[in-house]
DNA sequence: AAGTGGTCTAGACCACCTA
DNA sequence: AGGTGGTCTAGACCACTTT
């Protein structure tokens, strides 16, 4: 027989913090199985010599972790895997991007058009609205990796064609520095096979299999000002993730 | 000028879930915008009447979900968009599966090999060690839309065969119900092209686009126990999310 | 009735930042 | 020094489940 850890208070660590990684911990080595009980927090209240607001912080936190789930009542249980609760994050392409050095942007071309049918309906505008077009090179020590199209609509009222030109309006995004004109964005995440046009510009084979992450940000009066696609061959993004 | 909502301590709803909504609301609707500050808790406390605690519960619930962060010292903050603050889930996935009437499971192949040396590294095995290969086809509405091949550790001391060839072994997956032998899972998501025996096995033309999820399972000693692929092409899978 | 988790209070002390 | 957020306490009442 032996005893689990108790919460130290005199460590520098919360403890709150403490007691998530007990558990953490009894649930990583198997002491503690999907469908087993905790103990109830009146009991680790005294166990610990803390209260129970300290308690259900720490419980709290392994809810919303993903590791247990409590029933009003009854007590707090061990959740079994679920595959759904896995979700994919964009860190690996944060990662890639976040190298000032190597990472360079070459603007391929920078234009204005007039919405055809399908950029009227992704962009809420008439046909025939003048949008916008850039399409840009992200290349890493000087080899391609990704391509980017975007349309912007192209309000004379707002200053923004400079700054938007400008390789900085993308960094800001990456970084979450700008004090910009977007309230949120929706994006979505599709295979695509790259068709010779692009496969060009990225120097890779035709018919290679890429990620398209397609976005479409909105200002502060939900209206879409961008819409476009960040077109990432091969394996230069995969998303990797836990299960828990 | 109007004034803000406040907490109704009368409401079923819970205070602090009141004044997370009054907070998202004024985000949303750009009233408060990226950098500006929140009200101190203490005015918080005041002008809400409840605690400091229920108010400190609201603000921590901003700050998991990305819409605020705090500074010691300083105040709290409405967070800029960041582009990586979206993530994607399998929620789209587990809809596409949930409907028990459409969706039927038909086993391929499943078969007695030898660990080849990818087959070993992966599982952490020998070299020729007997794995159980299982390829699966799951259909909806007799349409196939997912192809499954997955190897499984052969362990004669776990009766697991039959339960694993079972279709439910999946199901337990999907709907986290198994007292499974896994701990966790370890996911990976990238684009593939459809080669001429998958686009066969799945009907649809050969150099389809597809997305491909790998996943490694873990049992409670942290051995690999199951090592496959999920091949969904072309559009029954996309991830969409929103970056706020 | 007894035990469980859910919400909430009215304080306290601390570390940190700004002035 | 005064304000900010970070941690923590020792209670309280409630809704719910089990015995």
């Amino acid at each position: 027989m032996h005893t689990t850890p108790k919460v130290n208070r005199d460590l520098f660590e919360p403890n709150y913090i403490q007691l998530v990684r007990i558990f953490q911990d009894q649930i990583s080595t198997g002491l503690l199985r999907p469908g087993d009980r905790l103990p109830s927090e009146s009991q680790l209240c005294k166990n610990h010599h803390i209260s129970r607001m300290t308690v259900r912080r720490a419980i709290n936190i392994l809810v919303e972790q993903g590791f247990v789930v409590t029933e009003r009542g009854r007590g707090t249980f061990v959740k079994p895997i679920q595959f759904w609760s896995a979700s994919f994050n964009l860190n690996q392409l944060r990662n890639l991007l976040s190298d000032e050095n190597k990472i360079k942007i070459k603007i391929l071309e920078a234009s204005i058009t007039n919405a055809n049918d399908i950029l009227a309906q992704k962009m809420k505008v008439n046909r025939g609205q003048r949008l916008l077009h850039i399409r840009r090179l992200i290349l890493s020590v000087d080899k391609p990796i990704i391509y980017h199209r975007e349309y912007l609509l192209y309000d004379p009222s707002r200053p923004i064609v400079e700054s938007e030109l400008d390789v900085t309006e993308l960094k800001c995004l990456f970084e979450g520095t700008s004090n910009s004109y977007i309230k949120y964005g929706s994006l979505s995440l599709e295979a695509t096979v790259l068709n010779d046009n692009e496969a060009r510009i990225l120097q890779i084979p035709e018919a290679t299999a890429s990620l398209t992450i397609e976005h479409t940000f909105f200002d502060f009066e939900d209206r879409p000002i961008s819409w476009g696609h960040f077109i990432c061959p091969g394996l230069t993004l995969t998303f990797t993730t836990l299960s828990a």
